[in-house]
This record gives C-alpha cells, structure tokens and sequence, in this order.
RNA sequence: CGGGAUGUAGCGCAGUCCGGUUAGCGCACCUGCUUUGGGAGCAGGGGGUCCCAAGUUCGAAUCUUGGUAUCCCGACCA
C-alpha cells in the first residue's frame, strides 16, 4: 500500500480497491465489465440511494418495481429509443439447459428457443409505458410520478469501473403527465432535485444545462443533465432528466380523457443517476492520502482510535470513548470506535484516511491526564488538541465546515479550469490543458461533430443560466447567440 | 473488429534478449520476542500448473508454432 504514486489517474484505481473491483469471475468473459461492490463501496452507494430516495419522496413520488425482462418487440415500438440502445443490448433467447449428451456439464436446450427474445434492460421505458397504458384512462389518473431502484445492462465495448460498467445500479423515474407545461416542469425539477444533491451531498459544483441534439437520449425531445468537472480535468455526466415529449405515449398508445371527454395522449418525463456518482465523488474530491468523503455521505463520519500501552489504560480510555459515542450519536453523528488490537494506531490513522473519513479523534493516556482529544480533519489533513469537555457540539459543528469547505475547494478549482475561448486556435491548445471551455456555437449538429472530430471535446451543455451574448461561432464564424461548455468527458 | 503490450505466490514485479543448480524480490500472510501519539523492528516460517497445448533440446519460465486471457490505443460509448 506504500507503493509511490505519480498521477491522479493511477491514485483513483488504487483507492477504488477499497471500493470496488471488477469481477473477475475467471474465465468467462460475459461478466467482464461488469463490478463488485465491496461492502465500504456499497455503504457509500447505500448513503448516496437513502439521501435522494428522500428527496424524491419529498418531491411527490413513490418507488415501484417493473420486470427486468423485455420483450424484444417492446424496445422496438419507439424507433430513436431502439436505435439507440440497440447496439449494446444483452439478450435471452433460451429458457432451459440440459445435461451436455456428449460429455460433461450442460448445454443450451436448443428445444428451450423463446418465441420472442427478451432483452435485458438498458433503462425501462418500454416496459414502464407498456404497463402505464393499463394504469391511464382518465386525466384523474395524472400525474403519475413513479421511480424504481434497479440495475441495468448496457453492453459496453469498453468499460471503465463505477463510470461505464456493463451492469450498473441507480433509480429511473417514470412520470405521466396531463400537459406539456408540467411534464417539462418536472423534467426541470428533478434536475433541480439531482443539483442540489451533487451540491449540497456530494460537494461536487456541477452545472445545469440542456444537452445538443447530438447528445441527447433516445425518444427524448429534451435532455437536461447536470455536468461535473473532475480534477484531472475531464468532465463527467453525473446526472440526467428527460422531457420525452408524447413519444412513448405514442408508441405504447397512452391516453387519457381530459375534462372536455376529448382523448389526448399522455406527456412524460425520465430522469435516472446511477452509481457513476461514485465515481465522480471519488475522482472530485480524492487527494494522495485516498478518498476524501463528504460528511453527508460518509458511512462513518467520526471514528475514534484509542492508543495505549497497557491494558488498565484501554480500559480506561474505553470508558471515557463510549461517553463521547454516546454523545455522538445523540447528536445524530456516524462515529466507530476501533479498538481492535491487532492493528496499531499508526496503521488505523492511515487506513481511516484512505477510507476518508472526515473526521478522526486519537484518545490516549496523555489526553486521560489532561481531559483533551486529539481532532484531525480529513479535508486539510491537520491535527489539534481539543479539551474534552463539549466536543459534541464542537465535532457537530466540524463536520459542517467540512462539508463546506470540501465543496469549496472543488468550486475553486472549477472556476480555475473554466475558462472563455473565441478562436479556434486557442480552442485546440486549450482543450489539451483540460477544463471546461466556454465558447460560442452556430448551433448546428454538424460543427459539433467537427470540433469532436478534431479535438475529441463534445458540447457537455448549454447552460441554463447561459447569458444572452452575441459572438461568433468558435469554429464555423457563424453567429451566435450564448456560449455552451465544451470539454472532453468521461 | 484493427494496432500495440502483457500473462511468473493473494497483490505488485524481476528473471526471458543470450536455455543450465532447488525460480527470486517487495508487500501481504503465519509463529515468537521487543514495540504501540503516523502504515513498527528483529528472527524464523508457509505459499508456485512460471497462462494452456504441442514442438526443438541431454536440459525450457527462457527458443518455435498454435491457442487463450487481460490491459492500453482506435472504433464504440442514448
């Protein structure tokens, strides 16, 4: 574990070891691609599903859970959604294996062919609008606004652990809407809902935006997306919300009366976050010591490390731990208390570091003495002293700086890597240092996949907050309205 | 699917060019003693299908051929 590191690239697979490995169930390469989730990984994922469960249910909505198995007819009914998603999709054609009657193991029972092939979900619009067709009739069945905790398969040439795998975890609303106005209004208040937990959560600044038409989702009219910046100065797509128009309502024949008793079809909305968060929380905020993790997400946010010689003294700082654990956690605080023997202090301060955890305390004879604690932060890696005495409100309100000084220093650093760019030249040199640039676009599909072409920088988003300014485009010269953020991404 | 590289202990690697004792190192693991406020020290120990197969040879981790797996770069990534 002391092994040097020399670029944050390297630092990231090394700190998630700790979190997750690629499964590497041997020979068979179907599972390649795809993760296992190790139980402090998942800790961290479990905190992550439990914050925005609630925020969703705060927005009005409510969990439900649809099949994984679709059949191949379904995904076919929306022609953007299938071609989209068709070149990576995992398929079932058999439902039985036999004894192999020419050796040993079993084989596929060519008897068992499905009539209809079924596709393992990449996302569930079909299944969902298919299903919704029998829930709708009358406009006093809107809105519906559903979500599902789920994993999916997406086949993917290449993968890239917690930020491209072939099976991943994250929630997928569903909303059925009455009008246009207020599908497009939820669609903006999820993206909403998805900022304020990347801020407010994961500390990580992230701007809110509408994709170009070439990034779009498929069957979307629509995409908005929350975009973040990494500190190797790649962008990541951390999050999406789409306003999908009467597409699926048309495909799946979705609709309902309205009070005129005039039929209309049914607007709807999608939005999902999956465990990509992972990564982008990973690769915002780690430093050469591992992980650095928000207090609002971390699984244990204050642990303590006794140090002692004898065992009358661990008695002794035992006791005085569990008073401040209780105080802790009266406060509503995530505290472990590690005195397991085997490991020494020197051994734990490092481990809890890599873990991230925000806060350590150290409690030894020398502290019995004078009533203190030794308090070390994770975010600035510096240590003091503290009496003993109020050390809950004290931790309490530690945490909170914490959790803000840790989106600050992203921020910061966002801004650093921001910058505006108006001549193509500049915008080839400038691409290469990383960051996002802002630029003026003529808004064609076609100069955005030029400047891909050449720079392999694609349009992350049209901001929403974009100031009306007239420029030109930075490729084409053609005129332009607003700025967009350029970068290259994950 | 194209280009390149790699496969040796749980992990990370050296050895391969130029064939030659019993295949080696670091970390991890086990035992003992000393240690414990920043990943302890010393001593001892366990662990190997050198990716698989065939070939060349007195002798193969090393050379040849075929296979296979993984990684990187491209393609691909609503």
């Amino acid at each position: 574990m002391a092994k040097e590191l020399t670029s944050r690239e390297e630092n990231y697979s090394q700190w998630y070891n700790d979190l997750v490995i690629k499964a590497d169930l041997a020979e068979n390469s179907a599972v390649r691609g795809c993760m296992v989730i190790k139980p402090y990984g998942y800790a961290i994922w479990e905190k992550m599903r439990d914050e925005l469960d609630r925020m969703f249910k705060e927005t009005g909505h409510v969990n439900a859970y649809f099949p994984l198995f679709i059949p191949k007819s379904f995904l076919s009914k929306e022609a953007d959604h299938v071609e989209g998603f068709a070149k990576e999709c995992a398929v079932v054609t058999h439902y039985r294996l036999k004894n192999n009657p020419e050796g040993t193991g079993v084989v596929v029972d060519p008897e068992a062919k499905l009539e209809e092939e079924l596709i393992v979900r990449p996302t569930s619009e079909t299944i969902i609008w298919s299903t919704y067709k029998n829930w709708i009739q009358s406009y006093r069945d809107l809105p519906i606004l559903c979500n599902q905790w789920a994993n999916v398969v997406r086949w993917e040439m290449r993968t890239r652990l917690f930020l491209r795998t072939a099976e991943f975890l994250w929630q997928e609303g569903h909303t059925a809407h009455a009008t246009e106005q207020e599908a497009i209004e939820e669609a903006q208040r999820m993206l909403e809902v998805y900022a304020d937990f990347a801020e407010n959560y994961m500390a990580v600044p992230v701007i809110k935006g509408v994709k170009s038409a070439n990034e779009r989702f498929a069957g979307a009219l629509d995409t908005y997306c929350i975009e973040a910046l990494m500190q190797d100065g790649k962008a990541l797509q951390a999050g999406t919300s789409h306003f999908l128009g009467q597409n699926f309502a048309k495909a799946f024949d979705v609709k309902f009366a309205n009070k005129e008793g005039k039929e209309e079809l049914v607007w709807a909305t999608s939005w999902g976050v999956s465990t990509r968060l992972m990564g982008a929380l990973i690769m915002s905020h780690s430093d050469d010591n591992g992980l650095v993790l928000p207090p609002k997400l971390a699984p244990f946010q204050v642990v303590i490390v006794p140090i002692y010689k004898t065992e009358e003294q661990l008695t002794m700082i035992n006791e005085k731990a569990n008073s401040i654990i209780k105080s802790l956690k009266s406060l509503g605080i995530r505290v472990k208390y590690d005195n397991n023997d085997t490991k020494k202090p020197g051994w734990k301060f490092a481990e809890y570091e890599l873990k991230g955890v925000p806060v350590r305390l150290a409690i030894g004879a020398r502290d019995l003495e004078n009533g203190t604690i030794e308090v070390a932060r994770r975010d600035t890696l510096s240590k003091e002293t503290v009496s003993i005495e109020g050390i809950d409100q004290y931790i309490l309100h530690l945490l909170e700086d914490i959790q803000k000084n840790i989106f600050q220093i992203a921020l910061e650093r966002r801004r650093k890597f921001t910058r505006k760019v108006d001549s193509w030249e500049e915008f080839k040199t400038e691409i290469e240092k990383g960051g996002l640039l802002l630029c003026h676009w003529d808004g064609t599909p076609e100069t955005e996949e030029k400047i891909k072409e050449e720079t392999k920088a694609t349009i992350r988003c049209i901001p929403l907050d974009a100031e009306e300014e007239s420029g030109i485009c930075v490729y084409s010269g053609k005129p332009s309205t607003r700025r967009v953020v350029f970068a290259r991404a994950y």
